[in-house]
DNA sequence: TATTGTTATACTCTATAACTATA
DNA sequence: TATAGTTATAGAGTATAACAATA
């Protein structure tokens, strides 16, 4: 096997055990890692996103996003408004208690990241950072 | 955001990228992500593996294995035969029809491949590999 | 006519639980 | 009683197509 066919099969592999991990810790919270996502994409806009930018946001098509924003609308972490400037568009408003659920997915995110890389030194994360970087950059 | 958490997020997308990629250029042989890595399994492993080891073999639990075999003997590339030395088990052998295809999904494997770390120097392939079989390795 | 989002539908990947056949 | 595999079911993640409301 060549090396870049083995370093497909090798991101496949620690995706999947990212997920896992992740898909565990967040569990207790009641967030799917895709809920938490979405959570994160609109933590870090720092404003309300349309569907479609937050769609864009994910990197998936507006019609995917519509059951994880149902999901998070009925456990009261986010809520939709209708844009007042565009009555086609709905806002997607982050709430208090989203807020505080969103803080604790953070959390969750950080131990599944020392789990998955917390053997490597500090020298090699950013070295495998780097690499990766360059990688989503093609 | 810190470095473990980024390289999560990177390894999700990089990921991402890939099975899209890999998923369009297989659709042509008929050809699921996952079917193919059960037939490379096979071939790999060089013998028939019953259904318990190729489901090892794949990191997932038999009942998930089911059905992608049942869609590889559907198109005939892989076909059913019962051990005979413990009739509990089921023997999973590739035909000479599943050889062709395999060829052909290798083939489609290595392009996406480069599609996806051809931007790497083979010294910066080389240090990914060993960065990311570390983290496998935890 | 074009855009935004949703209804309807479907496929892949994966799992747990319960059952059947065999050992 | 234990093992191998399948039937039944479910949920996450993702997509395309058709449609309604709005622009």
């Amino acid at each position: 096997m060549d090396t870049a066919s083995e370093l497909l099969e090798l991101v496949h592999r620690i995706s999947r055990l990212s997920r896992h991990g992740y898909r565990n810790r967040l569990e207790p919270l009641g967030l799917s890692p895709g809920q938490a996502r979405a959570l994160r994409e609109l933590i870090e806009a720092d404003r309300p996103l349309r569907m479609v930018q937050l769609a864009e946001a994910l990197r998936i098509v507006p019609r995917s996003l519509t059951p994880v924003v149902d999901a998070l609308e009925e456990a009261g972490l986010v809520r939709r408004e209708i844009d007042p400037v565009n009555r086609r568009s709905t806002l997607v408003l982050i709430t208090p208690r989203g807020g505080e659920v969103y803080e604790r997915a953070r959390q969750a995110r950080r131990e599944v990241a020392r789990d998955l890389f917390g053997g490597l030194s500090p020298e090699q994360r950013e070295r495998l950072r780097e690499l990766l970087r360059e990688v989503e950059g093609e």
